[in-house]
DNA sequence: CTATAAACCTGCTGGC
DNA sequence: TGCCAGCAGGTTTATA
């Protein structure tokens, strides 16, 4: 599942590639995976549009575009971006009436040299969203489960937008007074805190697992009962291990490809997550998994004991 | 405020 | 081998 180490990796990509393109059009391939305007106003507004910068917030991605417009992507579970080189076609051989009504797969894409073909054919699979650039490139948002949401925004309904999202964490807003005010606020579990985007932006089941392993906390502790050491040693761990992802292109259990449809390279470095039977890096252990709010929870229960050490 | 569940979706796994 | 139930999970919305 992308998670902000996921989008940030995406976004450092395009940044580095697609600034300064223009799109000529878009094409939709299923209603819903576009959350805003309307699919008639979108396709509209979209074509000519020139990719001026790419950012990020949270798990949002977004890309600037000419005329006080951007774009945000949110991706979910499954959803990825990829980008494809000159000469590729959609497959009109297949193309049904109704252009909305591709169902589960998505059309089908086709490229003039069958060798680059093959390696990037599997990640043209499910592709909800095209936009093609002027330059003959095709930027696809691709996602299996239709859970992400693309919209197409004016400057001013930014602020709006975001205005319920909590601190970055890679920023320098984000301070252990900021967490400790977030952690506070609630009274239930601290990794259920750590999901809450409102509490911090960008952390998703991976992340929150890890970073509770780092500091050495139960998942199940009450967000309001950490100590202020404990506070801090979160928020680094936060920081690390979001830090360590992206340096490793992100973390590809099942979905996530990067924008050359590549798998990330984190799960080879994670300590908790999806680990449990196998013994915890730190003592040997064996990690265990829980559910807890319906998500599944990996932890060292000798690394991360619900009691406080020494008390008692 | 907190908790729980359902909805959105499809691929995968395990049981029979 | 094949069918089917159940699971996975980010976010929103509804309900208790």
């Amino acid at each position: 599942m992308p998670e902000l180490p996921e989008v940030e990796y995406t976004a450092r990509q395009l940044r580095a590639s697609i600034v300064g393109a223009t799109i000529c059009q878009a094409h939709v391939f299923w209603r819903r995976t576009l959350g805003h305007p309307d699919l008639e106003d979108f396709l509209v507004q979209i074509a000519e549009r020139r990719i001026a910068g790419v950012r990020r917030r949270g798990k949002f991605l977004l890309l600037d575009l000419s005329g006080d417009l951007f774009l945000s992507i949110h991706r979910r579970m499954t959803g990825n971006l990829l980008l494809l080189p000159p000469g590729w076609c959609i497959d009109t051989t297949l193309q049904q009436l109704d252009p909305l009504a591709w169902n589960t797969r998505g059309p089908s894409f086709h490229a003039q040299n069958s060798a680059v073909e093959t390696s990037y054919s599997r990640e043209t699979e499910y592709c909800r969203l095209c936009f093609d650039l002027a330059d003959g490139r095709r930027l696809l948002y691709t996602d299996p489960r239709k859970f992400g949401r693309v919209g197409l925004w004016s400057r001013e309904d930014e602020q709006k937008l975001f205005e319920d999202l909590g601190p970055e964490p890679l920023g320098e807003e984000f301070t252990s007074a900021r967490l400790t005010e977030g952690l506070m606020r609630h009274r239930i579990g601290v990794k259920q805190a750590l999901l809450n985007q409102r509490v911090v932006a960008g952390v998703g089941n991976i992340y929150a697992d890890e970073a509770l392993f780092y500091a050495q906390i139960h998942p199940s502790r009450r967000s309001d009962s950490l100590t202020p050491d404990e506070v801090q040693l979160l928020r680094e761990g936060i920081v690390t291990v979001l830090s360590r992802s992206i340096e490793h292109g992100g973390t590809s259990f099942n979905d996530y490809r990067d924008l050359w449809g590549e798998a990330g390279d984190n799960y080879n470095h994670v300590r908790v997550y999806q680990q449990d039977g196998q013994p915890c890096k730190r003592c040997g252990a064996i990690i265990e998994r829980i559910m807890i709010a319906q998500r599944s929870t990996h932890f060292c229960p000798h690394c991360q004991p619900l009691t406080i050490k020494g008390d008692q």
